[in-house]
DNA sequence: GCGATATTCAACCATTTGGTTGACGATTAC
DNA sequence: GTAATCGTCAACCAAATGGTTGAATATCGC
């Protein structure tokens, strides 16, 4: 019934979620260490990555007891796809890409 | 206090905001108009136009009694820009992304 | 001026969201 | 085996979301 671009854009719109996935892009990362620099219980950033999961934006595998986050860029193509079809801006423009990155990392 | 990002995807992430910024993308429409298609108040349709005049994914102008509904897709463009950062990261230089990414963390 | 049209406002309601805490089931280390 | 670690679950809470209705405010046509 409900749109996968409804999750997909739901889950993009938490700062928090969206600060995890600049850290998966670095490298995968244990559930505990992505808690780490939230001031935050384990529990609700659990639920992050559960909300995350849901919208395939990132997968969750578990080894052992340690459960291993991993980007999966692949979700974005249908969102990536829908904005395209507004059509109205070029592709990456690197210019407005650090000038955004530089917003973004202040707060 | 809350990122621009935010209030951009909130407003992606419903089905109704997004079929009516389809529907400007054709033209600009007054509210009444906006609303005809879809089975529910007025007053709602109001509202979301609202939550996307907030965004800026549109901009509203009254012209007598009616108000004209205008998209206005700058506001996409940060959106696109960030999850193109994700989707096309296998063609960026992934370590010049991350000397740029460390960089500007430092800063 | 008066009635019809265009839009918003205010109050309300149910559901979802993002967080908390404490208990719990695995797994690992000693 | 027992204690610590990793992560989730369940119950709860406050606030936000998406909708409703009915009244209010402009503006237009006649």
């Amino acid at each position: 019934m409900s749109d996968p671009l409804d999750i997909t854009f739901a889950a993009l719109a938490d700062p928090t979620r969206r600060a995890i996935l600049s850290m998966l892009l670095e490298d995968d990362m244990a559930v505990t260490d992505v808690a780490e620099p939230f001031e935050m219980s384990l529990a609700a950033i659990s639920k992050h990555l559960g909300i995350l999961t849901k919208a395939k934006l990132i997968s969750q595998e578990k080894r052992g007891r340690v459960k291993w986050c991993k980007i999966e860029p692949d979700a974005l193509k249908a969102a990536s796809v829908w904005m395209q079809s507004f059509g109205q801006f070029e592709e990456l423009d690197m210019d407005a890409f650090e000038r955004f990155l530089e917003g973004e990392l202040e707060a």
